[in-house]
DNA sequence: CCTGTACTTTACGATCTAGTTAATTAACCG
DNA sequence: CGGTTAATTAACTAGATCGTAAAGTACAGG
């Protein structure tokens, strides 16, 4: 883990962990997007919004094109596959408390003929 | 989206946007540990390791047993699995992205080729 | 050139965060 | 009991974050 893998995971995390700015994600899935137009779902002033889409720009999930007086938004995909990677090392844990729950509902599976068999 | 998981995603988020508990993490990964242990590697009193243990248990990645006068920490599967899932609800833009790098590639090495017929 | 539209910047306040030190709790051990 | 170890709680500070309102920038079009 170099430096800059730990800030891009800082930014990427503090960005994540804002319900408006997951929704403005999520908006974004669907398309590119205005800032007054993806603030529109969200009671918030217009300057709140632009502070969000910077914080995501800044953590590089979206990228910004100039246009007249509108700045599209965009989604990138690249660094949300960073995190999807951090979190998937850990993968093998979720996997594991799955076998070991399967491994209990087949155990149980195996008392529960025997007992049916001793009655 | 419920409220409950916005919650959740808001603490998990927030939890991992730290390098501390990133690390803390990673440790938990290979095994149980104590508090003085788990704060070791960093430069930090034992009550801040203390606060950010606090914050993980709070976030649901961390869960705590009670021995004597030890606390171990354990690192707990499906918070994690819940923010992959999430994290994994935009995998095909990465998806589609390295199509479309493969597709110009593809494009890249036919035309070369064709460069190569002519001469 | 003036007006409207689409945003950003600035300045401010409230609340949260990450760290500190000092004091406290809790349990074991001689 | 008294001392040591393990960890938490309390009180505090510096700095970040999330929101607001008001002012400023940039461009398009009559």
């Amino acid at each position: 883990m170099t430096e800059a893998e730990a800030d891009f995971l800082d930014r990427a995390f503090a960005a994540l962990a804002d319900p408006t700015r997951r929704a403005i994600l999520a908006r974004l899935a669907l398309g590119e997007a205005g800032v007054t137009e993806l603030g529109e779902p969200f009671q918030m002033s217009l300057p709140a919004v632009s502070k969000h889409l910077k914080v995501l720009e800044r953590a590089g999930l979206i990228t910004r094109s100039h246009q007249a007086q509108w700045r599209y938004c965009r989604l990138e995909p690249a660094p949300l596959k960073k995190v999807a990677d951090w979190v998937g090392d850990y993968q093998r844990f979720w996997d594991e408390s799955y076998e070991r729950l399967e491994d209990y509902l087949e155990d149980l599976k195996q008392r529960t003929e025997q007992q049916g068999a001793e009655q």
